[in-house]
DNA sequence: CACTATTTATAAG
DNA sequence: TTTTATAAATAGT
């Protein structure tokens, strides 16, 4: 619709293309807005430049919200880590971790998979993908450091017994050189299993 | 434009409606094509009607590519790893994950954060989510079944341990009782560290 | 940016 | 669905 008709091939002359670019985009935003007006859709619309420039229209915004939400809420939650971390067990703080990331994947889960969704901006998608990736990173770092943790524990434990062992062993060398015959025949208790303080199921593996 | 000129408000009659949705949905996305063709712009469009039917267009296919080409990539990676735990160590598997995971995680940043990106339709995004999703899932089971063996051997460990001390300690005890007074000043030699087949840098706690 | 001849999209039938 | 009168978009100026 102009003047002449127009191919739709790339438009070579630059000045040309930008003035068309221009109109079309703003046309097919407004066509955009109203379709989700006229017909009650949900209607997302990503246009960027040749020249990197991003224009958008969105008619929904409930992921939005929902973002700000699970924004507030992780910013509360890495605080609250920040204080226990340093001030209590390592307990709390994996269950705060493991809540808000389940919660932020039911979130992106329901949000973007559900089949009546609202669409969102690319932006949005963007700062999503962004959250999601915080959030796994803190909760994967938090989790090895709590494991590395019950390991070195372990370790040291092991390294104790092993000491400890070797001591008696040195000191039952010498006994037996002065005590003569000795009897093997001793009852084995098993003895209390490890007391070390693994959390009862390990809310952090899984 | 039409016989007459419309009021942009939802309109009521429902099946006027559907029929100026299904118009105005097409026209949409053409004129996207369009501005994306003219204009050499990248364009994602995305229209779900009322009834949650999904309609988009896309002018990019970059992503759509590299997801075919990690798809494969995945696959062989998780046969790959079936075939291993069953016949190697665990490092092998560690590996092939660290990298597989790695690998995507520079994909989705480069193909989703980078500024001149070409746009993706819904459902590359959808698909996209669900691809990490799986592989997440994938590493963190992965790496919770290594460090709960780990943990397992060492508890293990930590057990024959106390046991064998308890056994010395007995003996010691029964000795002493015999071989009358012992020397105590001996030398502790701290023993070898723990020989438990920790790998050297625990390549799948990063 | 504004103008307008012309093409294109589409509301109603 | 297809037609057509009219509204809307826009190419060139």
């Amino acid at each position: 619709m102009g003047r002449k008709k127009l191919e739709i091939k790339r438009i070579e002359n630059k000045s040309s293309r930008q003035v068309t670019f221009s109109k079309r985009r703003n046309g097919l935003i407004e066509k955009a807005r109203q379709l989700s007006v006229l017909c009650d859709a949900s209607v997302a619309l990503l246009v960027v430049s040749s020249s990197g420039k991003l224009y958008s229209f969105s008619s929904g915004d409930n992921l939005v919200k929902i973002l700000d939400r699970y924004g507030k809420r992780h910013a509360d939650d890495l605080k609250a880590l920040d204080r226990q971390s340093l001030l209590h067990g390592q307990d709390l703080q994996s269950k705060a971790l493991n809540c808000s990331h389940h919660e932020l994947l039911e979130i992106v889960e329901s949000k973007l998979v559900a089949p009546n969704v609202n669409n969102v901006s690319f932006d949005t998608l963007v700062q999503l993908e962004k959250h999601l990736e915080t959030a796994l990173a803190v909760v994967r770092a938090k989790k090895t450091e709590l494991m590395l943790k019950l390991l070195e524990s372990l370790k040291e434990k092991e390294k104790l017994l092993k000491e400890e062992n070797q001591v008696l062993a040195g000191q039952m060398e010498k006994k037996t050189l002065v005590g003569a015959e000795a009897d093997d025949n001793m009852e084995i208790s098993p003895g209390e299993i490890s007391d070390i303080n693994l959390p009862v199921t390990l809310p952090l593996l899984n």
